[in-house]
Parts: C-alpha cells; sequence; structure tokens
DNA sequence: CCAGACGTTGTT
DNA sequence: GTCTGG
DNA sequence: CCAGACGTTGTT
DNA sequence: GTCTGG
C-alpha cells in the first residue's frame, strides 16, 4: 500500500528530470506527505503542468467530503468496478510525483510500533506514481481537486516488508498513463515495478508521526 | 421503488 | 453518478 | 500510513 | 474498538 511518501529532490532537478513546463511557486521539498495534505501531480502530459492535488479522493458526488481520507488508495485489479474509481479510472487519471515511499511492517503479534522502511529507486531519481482526479465542489462553490494512488502487489523487495506497493511509472514512461487508451492497455500499465531498480532501508520511528516533516524521516535506523 | 454506500489494509 | 440491498 | 480522540453542559 | 485528521 501506500500511505506515505517523499519528494526531497530541489524544483530544478524536477523539472529537469519531467520535462516539466511548470512547477507551482510554493512548492518545497517534502520527507513525510501524508494523506489530506498537497501532493504534486499532472493531469496532462502535453502541458506538463505541475499542480497540487489533495491527497484522498473525493468523488464530484460526495455529500461530505471526509469520505476522501479513506480513499487515499486504489487497487489496481478493481479499478475498473468500484463505483468510486471506474469514472476517475476512464478519464481522470494523474502521475503523484515522489522519490520515495514508507511502507510499515508490523510487529509480531506485538503491540509496539510498526516499523518503517522506506523505499527508493537505486539512482535516487524521482519517479510517478499512477493516480487519479476528481474535481469536488462545496455549496458554496469552492473546488478541491483530489487523487488516489493506485497499488499492486508488491515486488520481491517490497515483499520482505508489505504485501502491497504503489504503482511506479519510471519518468521515461509514464506518459502513456495520461494518454487517452483502451482500458485493457492502461491496465498493463499497473505492474509492480522491477525489485532490481529499487532499494530500501529501515528508516528511524519518527517518519510515524504525520507531524514531523523533516530529513529525519530519511536517516537510516539502526534496525533489522 | 427508495436508501445507503461508494475503500484499502491487516488481523482474527 | 451508479450500484447494491431491502 | 500513524496518532489521537472518543462527550456534554455550562461558564469564562 | 473505531473513527477522524494530518
Amino acid at each position: 500500500m501506500c500511505g506515505r511518501f517523499t519528494l526531497t529532490v530541489d524544483a530544478e532537478q524536477l523539472v529537469l528530470s519531467f520535462g516539466l513546463k511548470g512547477i507551482p511557486t510554493d512548492w518545497r521539498p517534502r520527507y513525510n506527505i501524508a494523506p489530506t495534505q498537497p501532493v504534486l501531480g499532472l493531469r496532462d502530459g502535453e502541458m506538463r503542468q505541475a499542480e497540487w492535488f489533495r491527497w484522498g479522493l473525493i468523488p464530484s458526488w460526495a455529500k461530505d467530503p471526509a469520505i476522501g481520507n479513506r480513499l487515499i488508495n486504489a487497487r489496481a485489479e478493481t479499478l475498473d468496478e468500484k463505483p468510486a474509481f471506474r469514472s476517475a479510472f476512464a478519464s481522470r487519471r494523474c502521475l503523484i510525483l515522489a522519490d520515495g515511499f514508507y511502507e510499515w511492517q508490523s510487529a509480531e503479534g506485538k503491540r509496539s510500533p510498526s516499523n518503517p522502511y522506506l523505499f527508493r529507486l537505486k539512482d535516487g531519481s524521482p519517479f510517478a506514481l499512477a493516480g487519479l482526479w476528481d474535481t469536488w465542489w462545496n455549496e458554496a462553490g469552492e473546488t478541491v481537486i483530489s487523487c488516489t494512488i493506485i497499488t499492486c502487489p508488491a515486488n520481491e523487495l517490497v515483499g520482505k516488508i508489505h504485501s502491497r506497493m504503489p504503482v511506479i511509472l519510471d519518468r521515461t514512461q509514464c506518459w502513456g498513463w495520461l494518454e487517452t487508451r483502451g482500458l485493457s492497455d492502461l491496465k498493463a500499465l499497473l505492474k509492480p515495478y522491477p525489485a532490481e531498480n529499487m532499494m530500501a532501508y529501515p528508516v528511524e520511528r519518527a517518519v510515524n508521526n504525520p507531524a514531523v516533516d523533516d530529513p529525519v524521516c530519511i536517516q537510516p535506523a539502526e534496525r533489522g
């Protein structure tokens, strides 16, 4: 699954890596991005303008926007069946920018805190996560653009810690997700990223607290 | 027909 | 909006 | 994902 | 235990 991630590179590197034509001026590196917070993403492969999305999908028909607190992930296997995701899968796909994500290993049979690990690409480069977005408006007519991150079965590396992982699209191949294509072609993109291109290490439990957004979150921990 | 949900994860 | 359950 | 709250009444 | 908020 994917319930926390990072985007620690500077704006210039991000623009170069993805060939971005624009990035929000209030962008800053993040070490502990949590659900309900703004995440940086792209909706249009031609415009390549990075913009903010609230993490947690609020479908346009929602009466209570709190539904978004629960729709932070969508299973790749059932995107075309679930009422909450079906229409977004067909016409509102997005890329969420990241350079690492956290997974927690629950402590065996104990009530101790879960142990976090950070997963990155071996070369440290940023990547895109496959996502869906929607627009919601409240009674006052104010809009919220929100998103969810798609998950798939874990690869051999992530699987040591957790059974699911986010769908990673590398920065040279991610644009296909935004193109108009048949749903079966799109679904074919939602595969576990090759384990041989990834690395992982345990990090301090400081990252457990969503209020801690600091380089300490990505520091290696002395732990199994 | 209307009312109510719309999700994932992990754990038991 | 659309589907499921009663 | 994890952390933290989980409630009402009345008074300041 | 379960829900909400970040």
